[in-house]
DNA sequence: GTCATCATGTAAGCCGTTACATGATTGC
DNA sequence: GCAATCATGTAACGGCTTACATGATGAC
């Protein structure tokens, strides 16, 4: 999840560790808060493994925003007239085409073991997958929670008051990220899939 | 949070570890899926520490269930006609006092940190609590949800459509949450705890 | 006797955390 | 010079998972 989620920020542009968190927490909001300790470890092992390399300061042609986003649209006016450019002890990082494919792998792989956590990471970042694969991952979604919908409904509501609430809510949470994903799959299906005239995806729905 | 569970579910009835697990599945779902790797040992440590203590089979008075619940609604129909009662290596546990007094310092302890997850364990197990600590437990949830919600709406939806989505769906789930937990805190009997003395004209003051 | 189920456990590892240590840069 | 912030890292640990090892019991 963390090796996602740095790979699919490297993505749009090289950052460094610091700034790499920043981004992670406004991305994700309170829905996650990484912290140095993993990282920093991890940005080394994607590094050693040549999913991404560090670009030394100085020699990049496009440049490396210096604490704050360099577009500067609220940044900027919020803190310092120029941010002057240059730390010397910082270690941007940019994506190779082995993070690249790294990266899509994971973001297409095993769909039962997410978490909503993870789902959502997937989802905000689905916009560098092509059409069809980012379809094949809100269908499997839906098969997810669609089975989950069936299991919950098919085991009756037991327990006191309290537990018969959680359980209630958390159905109706299910049925409504249910139909959330369906509306997403629906805007998906207008003009760029491949076979869409009947309908009829040619696969996952529920084969597992 | 496993001891939390092990010892809620211990405070209804002398289980083993096996039967423990199962219930455990029943009870939060889809929600949680625990594993004898780590139920085993929390069961050790927490007889170490003297949250439990091991019945030794043959010497209860209270009987327990061998394989599948002893009440049979279900499981009884399901599998044999009558289980038999006896199975030499089962180590059952039963809560003690110092149980009793951790377990409910662990359903009250930092809210904060609490994910969905723990917080809807809290809640099924609430019932054990005295009325004002629950009244306390979903107030301090209600603090954390509306906390939430309103950091969601001071940053702006950024990032693309996918981002946007995410982001919203978020916010819908917290508020319907939120609503979720003050119907439950009014269904409690009272609104804030504080002051109430100058409405409320026919109905008692506790309702649990 | 052998298979499915019940039952208990251990070992290794994953994925993240907190707490701590260190140092550069900039504003005052 | 000094504090705040930026920036990178390490160490220890927490809580859970998977995979593995072991064995009892009852049905057939």
């Amino acid at each position: 999840m963390l090796d996602l989620a740095i790979l699919g920020l490297l993505k749009e542009q090289p950052l460094h560790g610091y700034e790499l968190r920043k981004r992670l927490g406004e991305a994700l909001g309170s829905l996650w808060g990484i912290s140095y300790g993993s990282l920093y470890p991890a940005l080394r092992r994607l590094e050693r493994d040549g999913s991404i390399e560090s670009v030394t300061p100085g020699a990049t042609s496009v440049p490396i925003p210096a604490t704050g986003s360099l577009d500067g649209d609220l940044a900027a006016a919020r803190r310092r007239p120029s941010p002057k450019a240059s730390r010397r002890t910082r270690k941007a990082y940019r994506i190779t085409e082995r993070g690249d494919a790294r990266f899509e792998e994971l973001l297409l792989a095993d769909d039962a073991g997410d978490d909503e956590r993870t789902f959502a990471l997937k989802l905000v970042l689905c916009r560098h997958l092509e059409p069809a694969a980012r379809l094949e991952l809100l269908q499997r979604r839906r098969a997810v929670l669609a089975e989950g919908l069936a299991h919950a409904r098919r085991s009756g509501t037991r327990g006191d008051r309290y537990a018969r609430s959680v359980f209630e809510h958390r159905t109706q949470t299910t049925q409504r990220d249910l139909e959330w994903i369906e509306a997403l799959i629906a805007a998906e299906g207008n003009d760029d899939g491949a076979d869409r005239a009947t309908n009829s995806p040619g696969k996952g729905a529920t084969a597992s």
